[in-house]
DNA sequence: TCAAAAGTGTTAATAGTACACCCATGA
DNA sequence: TCATGGGTGTACTATTAACACTTTTGA
């Protein structure tokens, strides 16, 4: 026997910040939130721990009822207990990140969801602190890319240095220098020439590159 | 009424990483567990989340209770939630840090805990997974050190640049160059001189420094 | 022929690393 | 007088930032 039955349970969600790339513009997956309280406010996917999952292994699960993804990369963004944070009852939320390919994942299932893709320097206000989630979940992610090739996750699987280049900048917020932007991932062996040549984006056509591995 | 009634409920604890500096090393404060499961095994300090407080509160209410101290720098680490980290029920622990000045707390309250402290370098087999949680804390000090002055937290009031320079690197687990950490220290414009001299720790004496403001 | 995106090097500034000697003092 | 920790500067290397023009091609 524990000693722990004089202390409170909580209710534990899991709210997931499901990243993905398109037109040029780092997006976050998002929703009416389908019960009350806030019923109809936009929200983060999200849902409840299960007595008999981990709260890593609820993240996946709620990616997957989402997008029909497995396997994706993850990473906990932090923990958040204030007491009121859900106006209905106490809610102890873990928040993830989520990078997925938007061109590769099941998009009848978040249909059915009423998700929809908003850029995350456009988002409106969404319930809660789900806002404050997304904004620290962003720096978490501006300060990966700068040192692991995360954006293998977010990109098709042959893509330009153009295309590349808008990733990162539109990650971190910031413009890049071409040249040097080509040199530093040069330096950083992530990627490989296919051969081949994308002619949908420019008239002259741009080298289509690869992660390795 | 919310729509929560069907989901599973979950003892929600705190464990703190209470960090502090002495004698050239940086030390964390641990004690027997008091109770079953894993009791007198070694252990971070810990507790459980109250109803009517948040969570971060629950930290600095623990934290309070062993040392004494409140307005004491903290920091979330993450959320450890796999199933069976707790032999004895299902707990979600939620992690911080705390640093500490070792000679500025209430060592009356750690006593009764049978509290001590121990060298992060050399902690015992701590019970659950807290050895994983004091490295990925110390991993998350190391990397806010480099840019920003957390030292203020651990340090006495007044410091040589000898003793700063031993903060560094025994949270980095490195050596720095005397030179390059003073020019370093002093680009960052931190700390000032006192213009007092400590005759304690060498024959020729040393500058005392302190933080700013 | 021109608009639009692809591609390509050099220089300057900054940050980080390596390295060795003299100083002041109390025992 | 000597052992101990305090204090100081310079050269090299690596990283990062700034900056502009030519190429290709489809419309």
């Amino acid at each position: 026997m524990t000693a722990y039955k004089s202390y409170p349970k909580f209710y534990v969600s899991v709210d997931c910040i499901i990243f993905g790339f398109a037109k040029g513009h780092l997006k976050v997956l998002i929703h009416q939130r389908p019960y009350e309280p806030g019923m109809g406010e936009q929200s983060l996917i999200g849902g409840f721990v299960q007595a008999d999952e981990s709260v890593d292994a609820s993240a996946r699960r709620i990616l997957k009822e989402f997008t029909g993804l497995d396997r994706v990369y993850m990473q906990q963004v932090a923990a958040y207990g204030e007491v009121e944070r859900d106006p209905g009852e106490r809610v102890i939320s873990i928040v993830y990140y989520a990078l997925i390919n938007v061109d590769n994942y099941d998009s009848q299932l978040s249909d059915i969801h009423n998700a929809r893709w908003v850029d995350v320097d456009q988002l409106p206000t969404l319930c809660f602190d789900h806002n404050d989630m997304v904004q620290k979940a962003r720096q978490m992610i501006g300060e990966t890319i700068k040192s692991e090739p995360i954006g293998s996750n977010l990109l098709p699987k042959y893509f330009t240095l153009s295309l590349l280049q808008s990733l990162y900048e539109s990650i971190l917020g910031t413009s890049i220098d071409k040249r040097n932007f080509r040199r530093s991932i040069s330096e950083k062996d992530y990627i490989k020439p296919t051969g081949m040549i994308d002619k949908e984006s420019s008239r002259r056509g741009a080298t289509l590159y690869q992660f390795k591995n």
